[in-house]
DNA sequence: GGGCCTATCTTGACGGTGGCAAGATGGGTG
DNA sequence: CACCCATCTTGCCACCGTCAAGATAGGCCC
């Protein structure tokens, strides 16, 4: 493992993470002529934009462009970019929370190797979906205010600290406000890093090496401090 | 210790840290009239323009009118606006630095009590100056080609990686690429969850409180796993 | 089956933005 | 004193997000 390349916020990661889905909204019929279903489109174009340019970058405009409709016609559908990316917002929580349901399908019942699954989760979505992962959790344009962001990040949010009580639980304590950010912010900082860039895989790109590593890490700030 | 409010990143700090350092780039002379050293009022009016509106809605022309000069002046001086975040996320990495050496300055000779205090004046860092901290490493604006950058961006990792190898030394072990990781990691995912405001201080907001919470916190994830 | 109704999309305009080029200004130096 | 050149201003361009008005066509009711 190379922990090195303090600096620069865009380098992209080195191979992409293993069962983390990558698909976009879902590929629907596309239906009928006066435009399809314009709003799906919009949110897969969007996305797009959003790796491409980075969320600094994004340009409503040029949503447009890449669905092939005029500029002004993202605003029948989502109001104004924020709008939009509040939406887009959305199905990156629903991204991430299937990265996490791919590494819990394949982890046992115990409580503490499912939250070591959740956090890797969150790690490959970080990986996965850079871009996605700025506007989920590091952009003030998203409104969190409106109910389908809300309700999904809560979710999120919900499943972090329902995952914290049960590995306490499990072993005969209560989980406090320490430990569920303690856990929260080791897996966050861990994605932040590594799906900026910033700190890389040990080895070549072994996925079996990096997740053994990503997984020391996190269970070393897990709650029983010894 | 309220852990709460998982998404909005932009609600504000309850209250400011202990010693961090706040003022800007210095309030150097300002000197003649031709129009004095408007390269350093543009700094100033940079991190204005940063902390009022965010990086998202960072204006080069709000920049200018802060100054009260015209659009173009700061291109003499930075180039473009890459060039003025670059200039800028520079003077933040010397806050940032100059945070640590606050906590520094109380900490006793031991190299984990010294490396606790870094990871405290991060924290103070994101707290003190979100907008900033967000510039520094979330941002893909500012060059990290740029030589000064840099420089200053390498001098922070490296103290990163001298306190880890410090502490793992003065308790008889070699430090290793994890040790380094996860305590950049927890410090860093401390700071992004403090400083967006994602996740509160204990109790009111007692900043001995807040500091053993961090603290702890921290020291659970350093070196000795156990 | 025909005619309106309305959701959907396009066109065109506005103010604001970053970047460039050309011109004005004035301090420092010969 | 006069020139020079760093500095700053003015004006322009393309692009951006948003709004208002117009075109298009699918669906519904008779």
């Amino acid at each position: 493992m190379t922990v090195n390349d303090h600096a620069p916020p865009t380098a992209a990661p080195t191979s992409a993470p293993t069962s983390c889905p990558t698909s976009a909204p879902a590929p629907r019929p596309k239906a009928a002529y006066h435009h399809g279903d314009l709003r799906a489109a919009l949110l897969v174009a969007a996305e797009a934009e959003l790796d491409a340019r980075g969320i600094e970058e994004f340009s409503l405009r040029g949503v447009a462009r890449r669905a092939g409709v005029s500029h002004a016609a993202p605003a029948h559908h989502f109001g104004d970019a924020g709008g939009l990316l509040t939406a887009l917002a959305a199905e990156g929580f629903r991204r991430f929370l299937s990265c996490q349901d791919a590494r819990q399908a394949t982890a046992g019942p115990s409580p503490r190797v499912r939250m070591l699954a959740d956090g890797l989760g969150y790690i490959d979505f970080a990986r996965a979906h850079p871009a996605l992962f700025r506007l989920v959790f590091a952009s003030a344009r998203p409104d969190y205010g409106d109910a389908e962001l809300g309700a999904i990040s809560g979710a999120a949010y919900a499943r972090l600290e329902a995952g914290v009580q049960a590995v306490a639980r499990a072993e005969g304590r209560v989980a406090t406000p320490a430990d569920v950010a303690a856990t929260w912010a080791i897996v966050h900082g861990l994605a932040e890093l590594t799906g900026g860039g910033r700190l890389f895989a040990p080895g070549g790109d072994a996925p079996a090496d990096r997740d053994a590593f990503m997984a020391a890490i996190i269970d070393r700030c897990l709650p029983p401090p010894c």
